[in-house]
This record gives C-alpha cells, sequence and structure tokens, in this order.
RNA sequence: GCGCGAUUAGCUCAGUUGGUAGAGCAACCCAUUUACACUGGGAAGGUCGCAGGUUCAAGUCCUGCAUCGCGCACCA
C-alpha cells in the first residue's frame, strides 16, 4: 500500500497537482475522449461578470454544472462545457468610474472615451485572471481551448450579425418612447435593471388653478408644469361635461393648456378619479397622450434637474422643486390635502440612482410585432411562450414556468441601447447628405469618411443572449454549433431567468429558428448561517469560496454546497457546514487505507463471480443504491445522489459492512476471505466512481493506487450502470 | 392586487406515486493507540404553522387562515 494512505488525507497537497493531471490529459475537451463517448452533451459556462471576483454563489453553480458533466462524462458522453466572461457593460463601467473619481477625482468625460476603455479593459483583464483562477480551484472539468467572452472578436461578430439580422426582419427600431434614465450613470435602463424600495410619499390632491374645474393628485408635483391634459373616465357623470374642453391655466409661472380627455385606462373610483397627464415623464401618460393626441412637454433633463420652460422652478433639482411647488400651491390655496403614503419607487440597480422617466431616442426589440418566420407570422413574445408551453423547454423546478410565463406577458419592447462606452457600439452608421439623414447598419463600417457610427453601446444582455451560439462559432457553419447546439443544459440562479434566460430563448428562437437549450436547471442564492444575502458592503457576513477550499478543500466545499439544497431553494451556509464534509473526504481516505491493507496483494477480477452468499446480498444492497442515485442525478436530485452516497460510504459500507469483514477476514473460509476481497475493492471502485462527479479530487487521488488492471484515470471510467 | 415559495428534532433541511416521522450538524452518555478522534457505540429530542375536508389511512391531496421570504404589476 502507498505509504500516502498513512498520513490523513491533505486536499492542499492534493489538488493542483490532480487539477494538472486533468488538464495534462486532455479530457476536458471533448475532441481527445476515448472513442465509446459518441452522444454529444453540452452546457455552457453562465459567464461571471469580470467585476471583480467570484463569490459562494458562483461556487454553487460551478459544482452543479461540474457534477453534472463529470457524470455524463463517465457515462460514455461525449461532453463539453464551455467557460467565457461576461463584459457586463454598466457594471464594470460603473465600478471602474468610481475607483477613477476615488483616487483621482476624474470624472468619465474628463478622461475621454479612448482612455477610459483602457483602464477598463485592464481591470477586466485582471478580474478575468482571477476568476479563471477560481474556476480551476473548484475543480471545474472545462474546456479551457474553447473560452470565450462576450466582448471578443468572435463574439462581435456574433452581436453585428445577431443586430443586422433583427433589423431586417423590423424587429430592432429606433424610436422616441419613455425611457428609464438612470441620472447617475447617465444612462438608459431596462425595466429589468429597475428595483422597486418602498418608501413614505406625500399625495398632494390640488387644483392647477382657481377655476379649474377638476382637482387631481399627484406624488410628483415638480412635474405637473409639463401636464397638457386632465384624464377622466368617459362616464363618469362628475366630469362628463368637461371632456373635450381646453382650459389655459398659469401654473407656478407656467402657461398650460389643460383638455380633459375621456379615457378608460382611468379608476373613477381610485383618488379624485382624474388624472393629470404629464405625456413626456410616465410611460401611461404617454400612452395615454398617445391615443388622444396630446403634445408631450419635457420639463427635466438629464440631470434630474428642471428644464429652463418651468417658471418658477426652473433649474432647481427635481426635489428642491417639488417642495417649490408644493409651496406654491399652499401659497395659493390650491393644495387640498397632504396625505402621507407608501410609495414604491423605481431605483437603477446599479448606481442606486432614483429612475426619471424621460422621453428619448433609442433603439428597442419589439417583442409583440408579427414578422415572418418560415410560412407562419409570429411574434418574439409567442416564441419565448411555446418554446416552454410546448414543452420544448424543460424548466427545472416546474414552479417557474408560472414566473416565466407571467414576465412575458407583463414585457414591453426592450430597451438596448445605453449610453456608456463599454460594450458593444452599435453596428449602425448615419449620414447626413445636408438634407436628408442616411442610415447605414451592418457588420463593418460602410466605405466613406463622413459616415459616422452610433455613440451608443448595446444592453450587456444583448450579447450574452447569443451565448449559447456564440460561443460554438456562430454565426459560421460550425462543426461545434451543429453537434452541440441546442446545450443540454442550461444551469443558472433563477434570479436572472428574465434577464437572460428568457433572451437567450427569444435570440435563439428568432436567429437560429430553434431553442437554445432542453432544460433549464434554476439553483438558488446562496445566503449566510443567518439567511442574508451575502454582499461586498458587509465582508464579515461573506464567506469566501478560496477560503473554504484554502481550509477545508474544494471537494468538501463542493458537498457543502450541494447537500440539503434542491432546485430553487435559497441554501444557508456556514463555515460548519463545509467543515463537516472535509471529515467525508478523510473518511474515504481511511477506508481505502483500510481495504487495502485488508486485502493484501489482491487485484479486481473483472468477471469474479463466486461470492458468498452473503456478499450477493449486499452486492444487490449496492446494486439498488446505485440505481437509485443514478435516477436522482438524471432527474436532478443531485442533492439526494450525494447524500445517499455519503450515507452508505460512511455508515453502511464502514460502520458495518467494513467492521463485519474484520472478523471474516481473520477466521472464514478461503473462499469467503476470497469473495469478501473482491467485494470490498469492487464495491470501493463503484463508490469512488459514483463519487466522482461530487467530491473529484480525493476520489481521482486514491483511484491511482487501486489494483485494476489497465486503470486509467478516474476522470474517464466507465459508470456501474449501462 | 396577482403569483410563487417556506413553515417537520436546538440548527440546516430530506421525506419522489397518501401506508406507523428521517438525515447531517450541535448538545448528552459511554468507549480510547481501533483503518480513521477528521473515530465507534448508545440514548434523548417532533401533537410535521393553525382550522376544516376527502380517505380504511394525510407531513403528503383539497379548502380557508396565519406568519416569514420572494417575484411581478399598480403606484393619480
Amino acid at each position: 500500500m502507498n505509504e500516502k494512505f498513512l498520513k490523513p488525507y491533505n486536499p492542499t497537497e492534493t489538488e493542483d497537482n490532480i487539477y494538472k493531471e486533468w488538464i495534462d490529459s486532455g479530457y476536458f475537451n471533448p475532441d481527445n475522449l476515448p472513442e465509446r463517448h459518441k452522444t454529444p452533451y453540452s452546457i455552457v459556462l453562465p459567464p461571471p461578470n469580470v467585476t471583480g471576483t467570484l463569490h459562494m454563489g458562483h461556487a454553487a453553480m460551478l459544482a452543479i454544472e461540474d457534477i453534472l458533466i463529470r457524470y455524463k462524462r463517465l457515462r460514455g458522453y461525449k461532453t463539453l462545457w464551455i467557460p467565457g466572461t461576461d463584459h457586463a457593460a454598466i457594471a464594470t463601467q460603473s465600478k471602474v468610474e468610481k475607483e477613477i473619481e476615488k483616487k483621482e477625482g476624474k470624472r468619465r468625460h474628463d478622461i475621454g472615451r479612448e482612455e477610459l476603455l483602457n483602464r477598463i479593459n485592464i481591470f477586466a483583464q485582471q478580474s478575468h485572471d482571477t476568476i479563471v483562477g477560481q474556476v480551476k480551484k473548484m475543480g471545474a472539468s472545462i474546456d479551457w481551448s474553447r473560452e470565450a467572452f462576450t466582448l471578443d472578436e468572435k463574439r462581435t461578430k456574433a452581436v453585428r450579425t445577431a443586430f443586422k439580422m433583427m433589423y431586417d426582419l423590423g424587429l430592432i427600431y429606433r424610436g422616441n418612447r419613455i425611457i428609464n434614465w438612470d441620472p447617475k450613470g447617465q444612462t438608459t435602463i431596462s425595466d429589468d435593471e429597475i428595483v422597486y424600495t418602498e418608501r413614505p410619499t406625500k399625495i398632494y390632491t390640488f387644483k392647477y388653478s382657481k377655476d379649474f374645474p377638476i382637482s387631481i393628485a399627484t406624488t410628483r408635483p415638480e412635474t405637473k408644469v409639463g401636464d397638457t391634459a386632465v384624464a377622466v373616465h368617459p362616464e363618469d357623470a362628475r366630469y362628463m361635461a368637461y371632456i373635450g374642453k381646453t382650459f389655459e391655466v398659469d401654473f407656478a409661472g407656467v402657461i398650460l393648456k389643460i383638455k380633459v380627455v375621456g379615457d378608460i385606462a382611468v379608476d373613477p373610483a381610485y383618488g379624485t378619479g382624474a388624472v393629470g397627464v404629464t405625456p413626456a415623464h410616465s410611460s401611461i401618460d404617454a400612452d395615454i397622450a398617445s391615443r388622444h393626441g396630446l403634445q408631450s412637454i419635457q420639463v427635466i433633463n438629464e440631470f434630474a434637474k428642471m428644464m429652463p420652460n418651468t417658471g418658477i422652478v426652473k433649474d432647481l433639482k427635481v426635489l428642491e422643486a417639488r417642495e417649490k411647488i408644493v409651496e406654491w400651491l399652499k401659497e395659493n390655496n390650491l393644495l387640498e390635502k397632504e396625505e402621507e403614503s407608501l410609495q414604491n419607487i423605481s431605483t437603477a440597480e446599479r448606481t442606486g440612482a432614483v429612475i426619471e422617466p424621460l422621453p428619448k431616442l433609442q433603439w428597442f426589440i419589439a417583442v409583440n410585432k408579427k414578422f415572418k418566420k418560415g410560412d407562419r407570422e409570429v411574434t418574439l413574445k409567442e416564441l419565448m411562450i411555446s418554446a416552454v408551453k410546448d414543452e420544448k423547454i424543460k424548466i427545472v423546478p416546474e414552479r417557474f414556468d408560472k414566473t416565466y410565463f407571467n414576465w412575458i406577458d407583463n414585457l414591453r419592447d426592450w430597451c438596448i441601447s445605453r449610453q456608456i462606452w463599454y460594450g458593444h457600439r452599435i453596428p449602425v452608421w448615419y449620414k447626413n447628405n445636408g438634407k436628408t439623414d442616411e442610415i447605414f447598419v451592418g457588420t463593418d463600417a460602410p466605405e466613406g469618411l463622413e459616415w459616422k457610427q452610433d455613440e451608443d453601446t448595446l444592453d450587456t444582455w444583448f450579447s450574452s443572449g447569443l451565448w449559447t451560439f456564440s460561443t460554438l462559432g456562430w454565426p459560421e457553419k460550425t462543426k461545434d454549433l451543429e453537434e452541440y447546439h441546442p446545450n443540454a443544459v442550461l444551469e443558472t440562479g433563477y434570479d436572472i431567468l428574465f434577464f437572460w434566460v428568457a433572451r437567450m430563448i427569444l435570440m435563439t428562437e428568432c436567429l437560429l429558428d430553434t431553442i437554445p437549450f432542453k432544460t433549464i436547471y434554476l439553483h438558488g442564492l446562496v445566503r449566510t448561517a443567518k439567511g442574508e444575502k451575502m454582499s461586498k458592503s458587509k465582508p464579515e457576513t461573506n464567506i469566501d469560496p478560496l477560503d473554504m477550499i484554502k481550509k477545508y478543500g474544494a471537494d468538501a466545499t463542493r458537498l457543502s454546497l450541494i447537500i440539503g439544497n434542491g432546485p430553487g431553494n435559497d441554501l444557508k451556509i456556514s463555515e460548519d457546514k463545509v467543515k463537516g464534509y472535509k471529515h467525508f473526504a478523510n473518511k474515504i481516505w481511511n477506508i481505502t487505507r483500510f481495504v487495502l491493507t485488508s486485502v493484501e496483494n489482491e487485484k479486481i477480477e473483472k468477471d469474479f463471480s463466486k461470492y458468498s452468499i452473503k456478499d450477493i446480498e449486499l452486492i444487490k444492497e449496492i446494486d439498488g443504491i446505485i440505481s437509485e442515485i443514478t435516477n436522482d442525478i438524471e432527474n436532478f436530485r443531485l442533492y439526494l445522489a450525494a447524500e445517499k452516497l455519503y450515507h452508505y460510504t460512511w455508515h453502511r459500507f464502514a460502520d458495518i459492512i467494513l467492521e463485519e469483514s474484520k472478523e471474516i477476514l481473520k477466521s472464514g473460509s478461503d473462499e469467503e476471505k476470497k469473495s469478501r476481497k473482491q467485494f470490498l475493492l469492487h464495491t470501493l471502485s463503484t463508490l469512488l466512481i459514483t463519487l466522482h462527479p461530487f467530491i473529484p479530487y480525493v476520489t481521482e487521488e486514491i483511484w491511482k493506487d487501486m489494483p485494476i488492471e489497465n486503470r486509467g484515470m478516474l476522470i474517464i471510467a466507465q459508470w456501474p450502470i449501462k
């Protein structure tokens, strides 16, 4: 027996070596797998943002995906797992901007586009290297030869091709619409990048002027200088007489022309039953305005300040303007009521700034527009729905179907242009011939110096939406694309179901006429032992995966993230839990020590069949367990499979079977001894194979000393059934 | 407002088609060069959130409620 078994198992001494051996073997790359690996099985790594380091959530994701990949590899599939990182446009740029401002006191425009992009690229490269190191530490059996980045050359080609195709289909359009403006980040953001926070607010009920016949209520009096109408329900007896009339009022130094319109969107029972319509600063009001042909007057600018056309509040910040308007209303006896209330306020996910709805010319993807697909007409929304409804794509756990459909029901056109510099520049060029504007959309710049490219960049989710196929070489017709698309599984957190998963379905259906993956496996969020979200602002609550790996090993870290956690459920993790599984790695180590010592020079005989009656019973038992856990893994019950293996290994195989073996090996007949030795070797080897997806390092290290002919590496051993 | 989830031992959670409640960790008692103290054995611990219903039988199915968490919408 190898002397290494005389000491306790030491993960830090072992793991890096083993990882290197795997890399050297080439088996992470499906092209190098032995002949029997025929059927493709592919997963693409949800690319971590290059904004820093990986956290426990990423560790859980890596563990789950590596388990699936290793399991399938052992079962003889041609497994491909593609790594990559995400440039994460806004997130990365704002992070670097913040640092520069802190250190040098400079803002983005002080530095300039080119220099800022330089700095961001340097930062992104560093983050990338850190992330790659962390992914390796977790033991991920991922194909580094196919690594991708959402902003690299190949992906840029994919992005531009996708943009062009969707533009030609009429699905990408440029329009002047009310968008969500982030005054701090100085950019547009999509509906999904908004975070709602509940804050106390005041509702003011007032009249524009003494002789205006209808009272209205608002939480934002400062926007009222941009009102062009009052909307009432068309059948509201109180106001019907006024519908169609226009009133001119002097409101806080601004002359407003307020038309009374009848619109069924107004709930007569709510508030005063009348709504002041501000078409430039509310998308609902903009809808009303478009139905009645009302004028839109912008009164707030990109810096959340009042514009020059706003009378007594001009140039004030929004909140100051609000106070001043309320004061003015009081002075003029127009304020009727002031009530305390709670309001869901929209803030930008990245900067925390309060969102200012503004009218702006932006690029959108039309989700409700019919377009030709083969011989039928469909909308992107319909495609997204049918992919899941017709069970072409299965979501695990199933309950997220409802969440998915609910989101699609409420989906509006997706605003894809951003006023930031880091990202895919919009592949659109403009030329002004003095009179008319010409526009060019394409994958490369048009000839001629007079063409100017759009200043904006694309929402980062536009490029990640292409991820399952852009990583396989699309738009080229590659062999990879043919073989590995659609992916078998997409594994990711439920928190990006809308951001990412839904958009991949949208993009793939639209551009490739197929689904991006067959199964969506959603994992939960990793929380602290107290159930709080781990956050950078509270480092003491954070558990760093690298730290855990250093102290307890990657195998223990992986198990702690798997056991006790079903799909879609949040997971509470504590250091104690990780520690507990370190003991397990050592337990197998010692089991091996015992088995190898006890069997002396016995080797595994491939077709050994002369088992004793007692050992036949034991073999039936382990066979039953293997078929159960195989079934569990196939159905994504990884937590159950891991737990069952853990339990059998420790409390059945070690505690009971090894104990009784001592007696048999001491005083049994020669046949009984031989049978038991073979049983121990066979079972240990079976356990190593089946445990390998969960705890790859220690099992691979032990495997080296198993007395098996033509052993090979454990990573490509054969799963015990089929 | 609509929807989702959770509620089971001190803690974290299993309990897959209904058949006498399970695991890990912690705590308690015993054992001490035993393959392994990163150990073994033992005992203790739960009216399965509450109230109804279906059933021979409900932690599991149905209805209602409560508490906590989450998503979406509304937000005049």
